[in-house]
DNA sequence: ACTGTTGGTCAACGCTTGTTGGCTAACGTA
DNA sequence: TACGTTAGCCAACAAGCGTTGACCAACAGT
């Protein structure tokens, strides 16, 4: 599992740069993979750049030389977009369900959200990229959904904090009954809180 | 071996001890206090001992005197005994909004849970006794209340995830919405999701 | 008054961290 | 072939960490 770096630059929209491919390509690909994984695994102070280095076998000084600094090496490891589907099509009493599905599906295949979790609870920058996420994927959801736009933000916390719980019940801490249930049975049991939240009258 | 093991014949182990009157007790609180405050905000590896230690205005050595070293000064400032109420006077229909209410009070006046629930998400030590306290707290409530006790721990699962999310948005990662709500209003929204947790068939 | 115990400070230790700069070797042209 | 650019390693730096032990001051019991 060495990195499939530089396919990666599929015109994606970062930056505008059309990624001059560069020779160095697969070692950074590599460091970012096992950025990713040390971060997720330890979190921030945790994950040293020495530990991830080594993971990525090559010198700790050439972290420094392709990201700068251990931030901007952090900001380049959650710099994936992780697009959610159209969820314009899905009906109306669905949302709830398909939301918890993909966040689901999202958490499972990428280590990343679990990473941003991870050190989005002792640093700032982590933190704040993690409301973005939120922000920019479950505000349009609710304002579309719910009853008085205006409640958007609240509903889509709401939203957030049964989501990132279940994440963290589940991922972080493994309590094993969270662990144990299957995606389905997350889903049923999930869907109809985040539905309710999304387009309930406010109680 | 320095410590207050010989002395402590005074009758439980545990906890309980008559507590000896030593002259230091004021410094021990003041340490104490300071690292609640600090493994609470900074989480484990930020909040460095030499800092506690200027909080609470004595010598950093002090802290190695009194608890030994730095995961004994967590367990011990970690060791408040957060008492639920008797959730069994409360009708059986209400234990939802209850338990939300419940949470929500203990994290609101005692930072203890939001330091190990920061400290348990880097450290496996703080998350043993995260799960630990839900498992004394909850699994009880939902063997007693559920409709199949097979389902507890499920149920109890369930109902952690959506209270630790609530605590994760509210006081660690701090989303505008979640913190903006108050705390009736959060019992509105979270109670009928416990309660449907704990009570309702599985879907 | 003498003495052992306790509360506390100070200065240092060994180690790990992020970070830097200089060096070598391979590459890609011209 | 010659040469500038790039990729990479090595050794070291300063700072901060947890931790230790020597040392002093105040108290308590006889």
């Amino acid at each position: 599992m060495t990195e499939s770096a530089p396919d990666s630059a599929t015109g994606k929209a970062t930056e505008a740069a059309a990624a001059p491919p560069r020779r160095s390509d697969a070692t950074r690909g590599a460091i970012l993979a096992a950025a990713r994984e040390r971060f997720a695994a330890d979190g921030y102070e945790r994950a040293t750049i020495r530990a991830i280095a080594k993971d990525a076998r090559i010198d700790p000084s050439m972290v420094m030389r392709y990201y700068g600094n251990k931030e901007g090496l952090f900001a380049a490891a959650c710099s994936i977009d992780l697009r959610l589907p159209d969820l314009a099509a899905v009906p109306r009493e669905d949302v709830g369900r398909a939301l918890v599905t993909h966040f689901l599906d999202v958490w499972e295949n990428d280590g990343v959200l679990t990473a941003m979790l991870r050190v989005g609870i002792t640093n700032a920058a982590g933190a704040e990229r993690m409301q973005g996420i939120f922000r920019d994927q479950l505000l349009p959801v609710a304002r579309r959904v719910c009853p008085d736009p205006a409640d958007a933000p609240v509903r889509a916390g709401l939203c957030a904090s049964q989501i990132l719980g279940m994440a963290l019940t589940r991922y972080v801490l493994r309590f094993p009954p969270a662990v144990a249930l299957s995606g389905e049975e997350m889903a049923d049991w999930l869907g109809p809180t985040v539905q309710r939240y999304l387009t309930a009258e406010r109680p």
